[in-house]
DNA sequence: AGCATAATTAACCGTTCAGTTAAATTGGAT
DNA sequence: ATCCAATTTAACTGAACGGTTAATTATGCT
């Protein structure tokens, strides 16, 4: 009677999900997500040919996640001021709560990017999207003057850079940069409004 | 007679570098490096007794580099502004130049960070440094009245995101924001001028 | 030349892994 | 109750892998 998320579907998903993240498709043993999802390997191969076809479904779902979640921080506004504010705040705290996806997203797309950009589209089309939202709202902050004119995707480069990197780096930063700590909300609120100065603002000094 | 830096010793360094970095410490195959190094596989366990071990060389070797790299792209002026347009134009050339490591770098360091502490120390004290150049350089200027008061930990952060994020994250992001092509240098002489004037003068509209 | 040691190789070993098989169990439809 | 397909399992298979062994060749020292 199985068709699609079957109890026992969704429970090998999450294993996978878990394991693949954690340890990279290479490092994953089928062995280890089935005791996970706590049924035999067998099984596994009975909802999923392979090792391969679990890996892509689990990679292409987290690669939507992951889109969804970029998405997901984009708030309606239009004083821009107010949006990058919000975005800021919504996507560092989006991303702190999935360090690992990111961190295997990047890793593993570098032999898995053909299918990439048909899930990006399955989402915009989902989300009734024509073009990124970040980039729409900078172009039309640009027209009304509310900031002044820029190159639009080099700043969406910036912003998301800004937001992203270091949480994802952390593990490595946290050797170099003292005080950076991912997991303190304190932290990520000194880190918001540090990123929203300094695009804001610039660095030059006050006359 | 081999003490250290053997021709083959060479080899295999150099062979076993490039197929960490493409694969992953789990993704290559002993047998593979040997061929790539034009030797045969017990000779690799003759120099280095293990993968493991193997691994952890290549590893701490490129993690020195990568702090290098960085290190290299800061300039000895005391103009800000002059040491920000440098820094970042060289920064972003030597990164786009070693794309893959900093890929293997965030990817590994999640299992393999215990020593890498020590390869930090290792090369402040071969270049003669006692702390961060970068945020002494920021911390100088905000002295001089250069730039305005801002916490240089979290400029560093977002200076060496903005630079690095793109390239490294470019194969993913390629496929989002249209006009990336980290191969192409007016690609990167354009994300220089836009990251500087990002940072240097913010986005508010001049009055 | 002769000897010790370093370098190199082919063949092999034990283990682990993805994937298979065939049998057992379950549960709904008739 | 019976049948049939869906589900689940233990046991197995063949290949690939990291690592070892033992024998061979090269190198330098006296």
């Amino acid at each position: 009677m199985q068709q699609q998320n079957t109890e026992t579907e969704i429970k090998i998903i999450a294993a996978a999900t878990e394991i693949f993240l954690q340890k990279g498709k290479d490092g994953a043993r089928m062995q280890e997500i089935a005791n996970k999802a706590g049924i035999n390997k067998a099984l596994l191969h009975y909802y999923f040919r392979s090792k391969d076809k679990l890996f892509e479904k689990v990679f292409y779902k987290e690669v939507r996640t992951m889109l969804n979640i970029t998405l997901d921080s984009v708030t309606e506004t239009d004083n821009f001021e107010e949006f990058l504010q919000l975005f800021i705040s919504n996507y560092i705290d989006n991303v702190a709560l999935r360090k690992k996806l990111f961190r295997f997203i990047l890793w593993e797309s570098e032999n898995f990017m053909e299918n990439v950009t048909d899930q990006f589209s399955q989402v915009f089309k989902n989300r009734g999207f024509q073009q990124n939202p970040i980039i729409l709202k900078v172009k039309n902050a640009i027209a009304d003057g509310q900031i002044r004119k820029l190159d639009p995707n080099n700043f969406a480069l910036s912003l998301i850079s800004m937001c992203l990197f270091p949480i994802v780096a952390s593990p490595f930063l946290e050797k170099i940069v003292t005080g950076i700590d991912v997991d303190n909300p304190k932290f990520l609120d000194k880190r918001k409004l540090e990123i929203f100065n300094l695009i804001w603002d610039g660095i030059k000094p006050k006359n």
